[in-house]
DNA sequence: TTCTTGCTTTTTGAATACAATTTGATAGCG
DNA sequence: CGCTATCAAATTGTATTCAAAAAGCAAGAA
């Protein structure tokens, strides 16, 4: 026998047309090329991508299993608008994935993603002080990703990823004091020392409140109207 | 101006094919009558439905998108199979879901329905002391959906039922010793006592532990080959 | 003017038709 | 005897067509 049995292999994706097109609008979701409430033809779409209603439908239905898109029935689809409600409802359970990831992470965290991890924090920590905004918004999202990623349980990984996306259709923007960057910051550096002592207590708590400050934020931004601010990307 | 304009009125939801075979097909899949890693014909389900393949399609993909299928492009659907290792990281996630249930139940409960939620306890407490186990079962899924309902969080509901949903692809059923039942009832006698301290905190520590209990069951069932055991509800 | 009412246009829902891929069976070859 | 290659049938992927519903518009009445 072989030796392929043993192999675990990529399943590879060949992706039909509907999955292309989920992957694209989702985008097109996230970057705000489709506003919220606006309605999508499907035609329009079809033009867009040079394919026929029937795989952009299947696609359409996806997308609003996974809450991005509202559908009417007979009335089309339309770009889920997020309320504050809907916002104070996601959070919490947001929170409680991200502090189960903590939790994960801590007892089975390599040193190797432990490394790589401190690495970005620190990183992160240089573009604080010298305050820059944007790079320093890319690595902490990187940050949670590598918790996410050592916590090691792809279904947590998807769970959490659905919500993040629909909180992206606030599309807000961080509007951080200086102060409240430094607190920030200082809650990074208490994570930090909560995982390298894989205290899964802690680091569960310090996230969960941490994710409380940019709920705020992100509600701010809802009140503010965030159809206004077309074609600015969602920060943390 | 008239009084209808005040009146607000259950938007009646005219639910097209596709929703509705959403429903059929999932209930399909929960009652057995599709076997764990069956292969679904299109056709065979159209032809049972007397739809076309459009709407069928559509409903196919949104059953993917739960997980409940496994959708090979090119090589049609088939029943998701749950292994252990899917098991032992599905129930983390619930765990954390059911604890900030607890959490919530405990801040929002009214009296009234702190009041079902304790007919329903005594109510099973007398089943399981005449040995009943199927009415004590149905007791006990009540029970847990109704402080799920005390928690006043749909996105939290909806993404707790997602995951029950997969684990019911198991088709597990307990096998309670006579021990174990005795303990379980213990449980909920504390579960209850918690929600009427408001006792968040060690509500959510119950809960998360009583979900532990379950976790050996259904991986049991997936040990014996879940196959076998054909048309047989899954229990609680 | 403003509201209603009926018709036309547009858009969506569903069914059918066509193309591409996979599966499995058979024949040919080593 | 076993393996590969080729071809036919079945199944899925996509496009097109037809039907039903909703939205928009214009004419008429209050």
């Amino acid at each position: 026998m072989s030796q392929l049995a043993q192999l675990t292999v990529q399943p590879l994706s060949r992706s039909s047309l509907h999955e292309e097109l989920v992957a694209r609008i989702r985008e097109m979701i996230f970057s705000g090329e489709l506003q919220g409430g606006e309605r999508v033809p499907e035609q329009r779409l079809c033009d867009m991508f040079g394919v026929s209603r029937t795989p952009l439908r299947e696609a359409l239905k996806v997308l609003g299993g996974e809450g991005l898109l509202d559908l009417l029935p007979n009335r089309g689809a339309r770009v889920t608008m997020l309320t504050e409600a809907d916002v104070d409802e996601i959070f919490p359970v947001m929170g409680a994935l991200e502090a189960l990831s903590g939790e994960l992470a801590c007892t089975r965290i390599t040193d190797a993603e432990f490394a790589e991890i401190r690495a970005l924090h620190y990183q992160m920590a240089l573009h604080h002080t010298r305050r820059e905004l944007p790079q320093y918004f890319a690595l902490n999202q990187q940050i949670h990703e590598a918790i996410l990623r050592a916590a090691a349980n792809p279904t947590l990984e998807t769970q959490y990823r659905s919500l993040a996306g629909r909180i992206r259709l606030a599309r807000f923007r961080s509007n951080m004091t200086p102060a409240r960057w430094d607190q920030a910051m200082r809650e990074h550096d208490e994570i930090l020392a909560a995982l390298e002592a894989r205290d899964g207590g802690r680091l569960s708590d310090l996230l969960g409140r941490h994710l409380e400050n940019k709920r705020e934020t992100v509600k701010q931004s809802i009140r503010d109207g965030h159809g206004d601010s077309a074609g600015v990307a969602a920060y943390d």
